[in-house]
Formats: structure tokens, C-alpha cells, sequence
DNA sequence: ACTTTCGGGACGGCCCGTTCAT
DNA sequence: ATGAACGGGCCGTCCCGAAAGT
């Protein structure tokens, strides 16, 4: 049981050392060897827990489950789908796990058989929410629920990309808030627009 | 001279193959090999025009510049902002440079070090047509000219590898038209949104 | 443990391997392949004992300590000196690592910064000898001790060389006895040189 | 004839170039581009002077001639043996050519067959001096005149060798008289070693 | 159950000496 | 004398197993 610890342990120095390695260089230009120095772990003990590179990818990419759930209570549908996109991209600034999943789920088809999974994983969870909104009557009469959903999660994907060359992610949070200046004319219902806060961050600045 | 034309000839084959390999496999894991095998050229032939893998990657980048160079005459600024996304959306379906482009100007950081110039080539020249469209009347008192630029080029290459997942770009064009479906009330005076086409190629059908 | 005992197994085959392709081709020409070859030993073995092609060069002109440090009891301190010359030329006869050692020493300015180390190991040694041959009285007066050691180890470096090339080192030990035939006069105490075996080997014969 | 000028030219700069690469490399370590560079030649006139590169060390070996051919009028036959050996060793320390010779003559047996004609230049040269100084009176009754040429010159080649490590060169001339100095007593007769400079350098001093 | 040392071997990018059509 | 092409080979690294110990 004491072994099982040091286990676990290892384990978890393993995946964030892979994480830090995937983020930085992609999937094909990591190397094993870097995670293993990274990690602090031997040849050995990676291999006992993770068979291949795949399956450390895989497990990497598994974890972006976790952050999709997030929830806050008794907000407009409106403000939490807002809130989950800033909430990522906060999070995108400094947690490796989830930068690593989502770079690793861009390159996917280079490596493994294209999944869907993962974007629409977003995707539903986004489409909740505005789903939601329809009902609280928080939508423009005409808005395309599904279309809306899919188009935001791409736009955040390529946003996030981008502001990652431009400025390393460090105002990321305010480049989504412009996504959703643009955007909540086309999607919500007009009078609703002024309570909805864009960029928590800000606000508390 | 008429050597020259061959050596042309020979440049064009290993820019097409390499475009073909970088699309597929991305920087990393395209390997000079299959590059030669795809090009019908031999190693040394190769090493001749390109010194590097590296510069082989900057010379497809390049390329890049001839495509943000369409131009088409006496529309509305904004439907030429519209037009040029979905002239560059096409164009992805088939075109393995740009494809290829597109790929490596996401990927530059982990081979490169990251030149934001390959984004800012974009923003401007989208800048240019908001520009000229608030001038004309076009756009909506507030909007942001700068901010709607620089999102829109984000938001196009997020949705384009998130289609390349999921449909394999076969519905490109349609994704982008949402996404300005989404985003021109935002952006552009009310009476005008009718007016415009978002996408052609479903017009024509 | 067990397994330690092969990996020692290992290293060493690959150092003999090595010295002989060093010795016959030189460092530049020499390739990593045919020392594999020649080892029995795949490259992943190798290149666990040994990083690089130039960390292998220096653990052969490291192993070259262990040949200046022979001795030979009671016997005069001049004595000494000359059977220090005329073991390492017999040795020289049949020693890959000792050949490949020396060779590699004098190319090293062309793979790696100079170390002069490698030559003041053997001139430090000599010149001990002299000095005590100073002390017993074996010296003509006006000797400088410092320049004959010097002299003596340049001398017999290229010596060897020479005849390396006109004899395949055949004869190097009689090669060796002219040097000291020759050099005696100008450094011995007259009534001395007579004692002295230049050559063991003819002296046996 | 203006043509072969200009062919005179560039074959003495493609051999100054090399010399400069051989030299520094060594055979081996040497790149053809890298003569080419330095030479500012191209390829095509590089392999119309010499068909290969062994071509081309072959005809830096054979500048070695015109080195040996140095004579210097009235002098006593041993004094020239000695001059000689101070002409070579200044020559050394500045002429690239001279340089790349000997080492090429070194390394020989790693790219061509072994000749012992570069080195019996040498011995034959030395000797032919100390056959006259013999005829003059000048050498000790028991001296051995064969093996003092061949000694010599070995010594020579290993002593300038080890000086390159040490000291760059810098004080090869030194080292040549600290060689002499020593071997002088065993080859010349007494009453003549007085009267022989060792080094016209530090004489000028 | 977990970890280490040592080894296996395919392949990676690149450069090298050289030739050939012009 | 040139620019373009040839293709073999170089060193090194990569991902991974196997055998043994803890």
C-alpha cells in the first residue's frame, strides 16, 4: 500500500512532466527522454505505467474531461456559458494538463485516428447552456443554437492558438471577452446584453 | 538557361510534396524521406534548393503572401472581407500549399521561433476591407474595427482545423458563412446585413 | 549485478573496437559503424556506454595512463628511462588501445580543444627518471633535464611515426636504440653509457 | 594565354585554400566546400584542376619538394644540416602549405597507400649533409651516419608535432636547437660543437 | 507490484565527394 | 567553368523490450 502511494505518485509526476513536454514541442517532436528527465523517473518506471507514447498522450488528453465540468450555480445560462470560456482560458495560461490535452487534441490526426470526442465534448456542453438560455428567454428570436455552439468552440480554439504566437496567452482572457462583444449581438436577446460580464477579470481590476 | 527552367521545375515538385507531407503530418513527423519519395527528386537535389527541413517549412510559409493578395473589384468593403474568408476557405479544400501553410504558421513555436507576422499578414488585410467599410457606412456605430480583425482571422483558423476533425473541410465554406451569420450583427449596420452574400458557393447551387 | 557483468563485457568490446578503427583510420575517417561492426554490438549499446563519437576518442586516450605507470625495480634511473621508451615501443607493436591512444592524442586539435595534458603525462615521467639519474650521478654535467624530456618524448612520437609508415613498425624498438645511441652522449655521464642496454630484445636474440 | 593566367590563378589559390583546410582539419576532417569557400572558386573549376580530392592532397604533398631544395652557400656541411632543419621549422610556423605537407605525409596511410618517398626526401637530404661533414672531419669517429638521418628526421616530425599542441608552434626553433644540442655529442667532434649555431633567431637577438 | 540497467535496431536530418548537361 | 543533381553514408536519437532486482 506504501508501494501503491509512491505509485501514484509517480504516476503523476510522469503526467505532468508529459504535459509540460507535449505543450511546448507537440506530440512528434516530444520525446520520451525529455519527459523521463522532466519527471525524474526511469525508463523503467515510465514504461510500467504508460506502454507507449500513445497511450501518454492519451491519458493527457483523457484529463480535458475534468475541466469540462465545471458549473456555477444560479447564474443565467447566458453568463455561465461566458464564464466556461473564460474559465478555460484562464486556466490556459497556467495549468500544462490542459494546454497539453488541447494541443494534442489539434494534432490528434497526425498520430491517432481523428476523434471527434473531443471537440464535441465542448460542443454539447456549450449547446447546454444555450440551450438553457433559450428557455430562460435570454436568446434573439433567430439564433442557431447548434450553430452557435459549434462556431464558438472553434473561434476559442483558433483565438487561443493565435493569442499563444502573439502575446504567449498572456491576454487571453480579454481577446475572448472581444469574441463575445462580436458575437452576443447575433446571439442574445438585445436587452440582456448589458448585465452579461464578459471578462471577470477586468471587472475586478 | 533552359537548365534553369528544369531547376524551377524541380523547386515546384519538392514545394508541392513537402506542402503534401506538412499537411498530413505537420513539421515534426514529416520526414525529408517521404518528402524525396513524394517529389521524385534525389537527396541531393533537395539539399540543393532547400539547405534545411527548416527552411523548406519558411519557404512554404512564404508562399502564404500570394494568397492574401485576391482582390475582387467593385464590391462593398464588407463583402469582400466576407469573400476573402470564403475565397481562403475554398481554397483549403484542395490546396495543399496553403493548407500546408496554414498548418506550419500554427506550429512555427515548437520549430521555430514564433513570427507573428504570418497572423498580422491576415489581420491587416482584414483591417483594411473593415476600414474601408466603415468609411462607406457599412459597419455598426460602435464596433471595433481592430478587435472584430483580429478575431475574425482567429476565429477562421480555429474553426477550420476544428472542420478538418470533423468533416475533413468538406463543409468549410457553410462553417464560415455561420460564423459571419453570427458575428455581422455585431458588426455591421442593421440595413445592410440582407444585402450581403455569405457564401457563394451555396448560392450558385 | 549479473547483468553489470555483461555491460562491463560490453564496454570493453567496444573500446577495442574502437581503438582499432582509430588506429587504422584515424578520428575523422573512422565511423561509428564500423566499430559496431567490429564490436558485435548494436548501436543502442553503444551509444548507452558512450554518448558521443568524441567521448569514446577520450576514454581510449585516457586508457593511455595506464601504460605510463610500469616500473621496473633496482634497476638504474637512466635504465629506467630507456626500458620506459622500449616497453611502450614493443607495446606499440601489438596494443590497438595504446596505438589508437597516441594517434587519437596527436590528432586531437582537430576534434577537440587541444589538451596538453596527454603529452606532459609522459614528459613528467621521463623527467622523473632523470632527475634521479641526476641524483645518482648518471648525468653529464652540463644536462638539461627539463629540455631532454622533451626532447626524447617528441623525438619518440615521431619516431614511431616515421616508421609506422616505412616499416609498419617493425622495427621501432631498434628505431628506438638509435634515438638513445644517439642521444646517450649528450646526456649521460661518460663512464655510464656503456652499462646500459639499449634494446632488450636484440640483447635476448 | 590570357586564359591560362588566369587558370595559373586559380589552381595556386584552390592549393592555398586547401592547404589551409588540410591543415587544420586534416585529410579526413577536410570538406571540399569548405576549400571552395576559401578559395572562392567554384565547383566546376575546382574538379577541372583536380579530379579528386586525394588529387589534391597528392599535389600539396609534392609542394614539399621545392622545400627541401633550400642551400645556403660556404657554410660547414653540418651548419647547413642544422640550417636546414631552422629553415623548415620557421617555414612551419607561417606557411600554410608546408603545414598541410607534413601532415598530410602523416596521414598518408589513412587515405592513399603509404610512400615512404616523402619521408626518404628528408632522411636523404640530412644525410647527403652529414655525408659531407663526415668528409670534412666534422663527425665523431664511431658516428653512424644513416642512423643519425633517419633519427633526425623523425625527431624532427614529432617534436614540431608535439610543439603544436604545447605552444602553437610559437618556439619550434628553440625546440629544434634543444634537439640538436642534445644530439650533437653523439654525432659531431668535439672540437667543432662550439663553433655551430643552433639558432640563427636567438643569435639575432 | 514497481523500478532499474542495459540493449536493440530502425530511421532521422544532413552533408559529402562527385558527375553531367550546358 | 557553372549550376544542378546524385545517392551513399554519417552520427545520433528515438521508442521500446528484456532481465533482473527491490
Amino acid at each position: 500500500l506504501a508501494q501503491q502511494e509512491r505509485a501514484v505518485r509517480t504516476r503523476k509526476a510522469i503526467l505532468q512532466a508529459a504535459a509540460r513536454v507535449f505543450d511546448q514541442r507537440g506530440y512528434a517532436a516530444a520525446t520520451m527522454s525529455e519527459i523521463l528527465e522532466q519527471a525524474q523517473v526511469t525508463k523503467g518506471a515510465l514504461y510500467f505505467h504508460f506502454p507507449t507514447k500513445e497511450a501518454l498522450a492519451g491519458a493527457i488528453m483523457a484529463e480535458q474531461q475534468r475541466f469540462a465540468e465545471s458549473r456555477w450555480p444560479e447564474k443565467s445560462p447566458l453568463q455561465q456559458a461566458i464564464n466556461l470560456t473564460q474559465h478555460v482560458a484562464r486556466l490556459l495560461q497556467h495549468d500544462y494538463v490542459l494546454r497539453a490535452a488541447i494541443r494534442l487534441v489539434i494534432e490528434q490526426g497526425s498520430f491517432a485516428v481523428p476523434n471527434p470526442a473531443a471537440y464535441a465534448l465542448w460542443i454539447q456542453r456549450l449547446r447546454a447552456f444555450l440551450d438553457e438560455a433559450r428557455e430562460a428567454g435570454e436568446l434573439r428570436p433567430g439564433a442557431d443554437v447548434a450553430a452557435a455552439a459549434e462556431t464558438v468552440v472553434g473561434a476559442f480554439t483558433g483565438i487561443q492558438l493565435m493569442d499563444q504566437v502573439l502575446t504567449d496567452r498572456h491576454d487571453l482572457p480579454a481577446k475572448i471577452a472581444n469574441l463575445w462583444r462580436l458575437v452576443l449581438p447575433g446571439l442574445a436577446a438585445a436587452d440582456r446584453i448589458p448585465d452579461l460580464v464578459l471578462d471577470e477579470e477586468s471587472q475586478a481590476a
